[in-house]
DNA sequence: TTGAAAGTGTCATAAAGTGGTAAAAAGTGG
DNA sequence: CCACTTTTTACCACTTTATGACACTTTCAA
């Protein structure tokens, strides 16, 4: 299945997450999500946020993932600390429950920021948020090089 | 699509912001997104300002955003701070509706001024604007080696 | 100076997001 | 296997935000 190139989760959005730990996805990202088939997130820990990706987007990551070898070290880390946080996490009237050791993983309190990354987007805590777009804001002027050799 | 050397944003123009967050874009700009394409502006944010470029010509900056390496750090800060920000505003009646995250990072108030930058156009505050543009003027004398290196 | 176009503000309606309660389902311990 | 506890889900009401319609004001050009 081949996406037009509109069907990308983009923008921030801002977002609160109850008690329950139900968290809403923006229209504009059901929207998306619909587009790229059907309406079930994907979502794991990555360094200091959750990202969450489309179920059939999820399911390429999955199929690397699944040949590789049995005793590899790079290999079983990768499992262990990215594939296997993750956890299908479907919409319930727009919004999604958020697991317990995940929303813990991620630091996550009431204040939550959604961040579109194309083919997948990040939940994060707002503070923390805030933190690492300060940091990506310092360091963008020195990474000119690296973003050329990536063809950018 | 090859745009003439017409069809580009030029010029300055004031604006007010409306407390829902609503800016006009200038009747010349409009001209300009017609042309370039369709009616639907990108926006994201630059240093301390917004940038808003035609959906086309957004559309080549994400197709390169779209296959960079997951767990790249350059990438991610790339993404993080430039390529997530940008979300699509359509013009409803000649206006678009600023979302408050990037009206925050820009710290946009009430009067804004829009810059065209020939294939895209920034969007200041007023303030902050008058501050950049002596800026500008005062280091202006000093760039002409760098000026000429890039072949002007 | 007048008319048309552009820009701004206000109000009404629609859509999106949030929070609470109650029922259902899942998990836990005897 | 049953009873109890906890978590999840559905439903609904409320609040906030976005949109559309429209009128008023300003600007620019004839």
């Amino acid at each position: 299945m081949e996406n037009s190139l509109n069907d990308f989760f983009e923008g921030r959005s801002r977002h609160t997450l109850d008690e329950k730990g139900r968290l809403a996805i923006p229209a504009r990202f059901r929207e998306i999500l619909k587009k790229r088939g059907d309406s079930s997130l994907v979502v794991t820990n990555l360094n200091n946020c959750l990202v969450a990706f489309a179920r059939d987007d999820w399911k390429e990551i999955k199929e690397k993932a699944v040949n590789l070898p049995l005793f590899d070290s790079a290999a079983n880390i990768y499992i262990r600390y990215f594939i296997s946080g993750a956890i299908e996490c479907s919409l319930k009237q727009g919004r999604i429950l958020v697991p317990p050791d995940l929303r813990e993983l991620a630091g996550l309190k009431k204040e939550v920021v959604l961040v579109g990354h194309l083919t997948r987007f990040e939940i994060w805590d707002k503070a923390k948020w805030e933190e690492e777009f300060e940091r990506a804001k310092k360091s963008f002027p020195d990474i000119s090089q690296s973003l050329s050799d990536l063809g950018i």
